[in-house]
DNA sequence: GTGATTACCAAGAATATCTGGGTATGCTGA
DNA sequence: TCAGCATACCCAGATATTCTTGGTAATCAC
């Protein structure tokens, strides 16, 4: 049975996570658990950051080269790898954000109808 | 070569898409034509509605009862396949804007960090 | 009768998330 | 001490949606 905490998988995450995780990593570097976790109580569990979308997407960052990662370790003492944000991830950063600003206003207008 | 007006795709429509279909059909029944072109419209040429994308849409509203289709006519007098929105569909609109009202909030606090 | 616009449709590619599985570490309490 | 739990990472395959590309056809203006 799942935990009473039943946030639902979001399909309209599509497109919005890759902006989401790098500005999480505004906030300093991070590994991908904590990145998860930040989200989630961020948007007071609005959205459910699973592993299998989260590792892949961190993957496909450090491949674009927006962010860049290391292995180190986690504020409770484990080996975890630490994404940082690079100066690209931060131009394609501001990119999405105002994609999504543009995005977001042309469904509400549409909504408002 | 591409039209001057050059829409670029929006990865972040997915999801979204089925919402402002059935949004915008609550102005009455209308052909895909007409929906692409009032979604575009409505949201300042921000969206870009291909066929490729829509009609596919449309035949899994319907397939899901969300809207019903009918051969007709469109103003112009062309041979045009007329989607109305049913009772289901209505209701599963409301579900919808209410996921993406939460979605919205979400994504804004924490681009707001 | 040619071209532009309207209107529809299908097959396959591309891309991203989700499902469900697995490995491993460190802390805590019985 | 050892079981349980939370932390932390990873992968393969399924799924779902949009995008690409190409095609058909009717109407209207010139």
């Amino acid at each position: 049975m799942p935990p009473t905490t039943a946030k639902t998988p979001n399909a309209l995450l599509h497109g919005a996570l890759d902006a989401l995780i790098l500005k999480t990593l505004t906030r300093g570097p991070s590994h991908g658990y904590a990145i998860a976790r930040f989200i989630e109580e961020t948007t007071g569990d609005a959205f459910l950051i699973e592993d299998g979308s989260l590792y892949p997407a961190l993957y496909r960052l450090e491949r674009k080269g927006w962010v860049e990662a290391e292995w180190g370790t986690s504020e409770l003492g484990r080996r975890a790898k630490l994404y940082r944000l690079t100066a690209a991830g931060r131009e394609q950063l501001a990119a999405e954000m105002a994609t999504w600003k543009k995005f977001a206003t042309g469904v509400t207008k549409v909504f408002a109808t």
